[in-house]
DNA sequence: CTCTTAAATAAGAGTCATTCTTATTTGTCA
DNA sequence: TGACAAATAAGAATGACTCTTATTTAAGAG
């Protein structure tokens, strides 16, 4: 029994494969399982090791590369870490993250405040701004000295 | 003839150095005015090219671990930038960055906005946070079909 | 000044996270 | 049931640090 049924959502994934002309190849179905089941935000070496028990043969690249490729078209968020290899997120609806820097976990949060972040006038003038993202960084609940 | 005359800053430089015991090696002198000549936050290894010219015996590590420790007693900042080398400015005062996803240059903005992030109190109660930081990308004056 | 010593440096090896190359295999569609 | 573009496996290559070791040097003590 798992937490959820994850076979919509696989259906779902597999149908925009499809809609961007990508093979169903079983690499990437056992990969992008694996993602939709990890705990939070794995690096592509977490994922590779995961996938490895079932896929003994699978290789870093193809499982680095799928990943890239799910991102590509929207299926997976990339979480980008400064100076760490970056995190890949089957959650793509809009939230927002904290890097524990002592752990290196990465907390979810909402909040609406900075999912709609205004660019100043003067910068929108000047620049085309592509991506706003505020990054927190600071001590999760079990990382603080508690309360 | 220089843009501006640079020796206050240097000497503030060394005083700072000197109140946190590191000594004054004339490598550092050079990378620290070096720094603070250059157009925008150039990497470590522009610095080393820069550098090298009339310090040709200096090597990137020497250069890279002086600049990370300037930014280890404040007298330089390092922009992180996802995926690429971190970039080092000589401007310390508070200020946010664009990021031109094209030419890869970093453009100064100031935002009061940007400087007094609120964070949801849900997050300041369950988090220690540390740092906060908004990160914008997109394309610079130059870079974006004009008008 | 000269000595002493902890700190800093140069050179090169090592590490990590990709990213690329090439040969081989495989979904997909005709 | 092919044909073939796309995807994969394996391993080499790359970029940006990061560490190790031997050597040199800044700066305080005498
Ligand atoms: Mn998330
Ligand atoms: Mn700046
Ligand atoms: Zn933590
Ligand atoms: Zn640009």
């Amino acid at each position: 029994m798992q937490k959820y049924d994850s076979e919509p959502r696989l259906q779902h994934f597999i149908d925009t494969c499809r809609q961007h002309q990508l093979k169903i190849t079983p690499q990437r179905v056992a990969i992008y399982r694996a993602l939709m089941d990890s705990d939070q935000h794995p690096t592509a070496d977490m994922m590779y090791q995961t996938v490895r028990e079932e896929f003994p043969s699978i290789s870093f690249d193809t499982v680095n590369r799928a990943l890239l490729t799910f991102a590509g078209i929207g299926m997976v968020d990339v979480v980008e870490v400064f100076g760490g290899p970056k995190r890949f997120d089957p959650d793509i609806d809009d939230h927002h993250h904290l890097h524990c820097t002592a752990c290196g976990r990465i907390i979810d949060f909402d909040h609406e405040g900075y999912s709609h972040l205004e660019v100043p006038a003067e910068i929108a003038r000047q620049f085309k701004v592509i991506s706003k993202r505020v990054v927190l960084k600071g001590l999760c609940a079990t990382c603080a000295p508690e309360r």
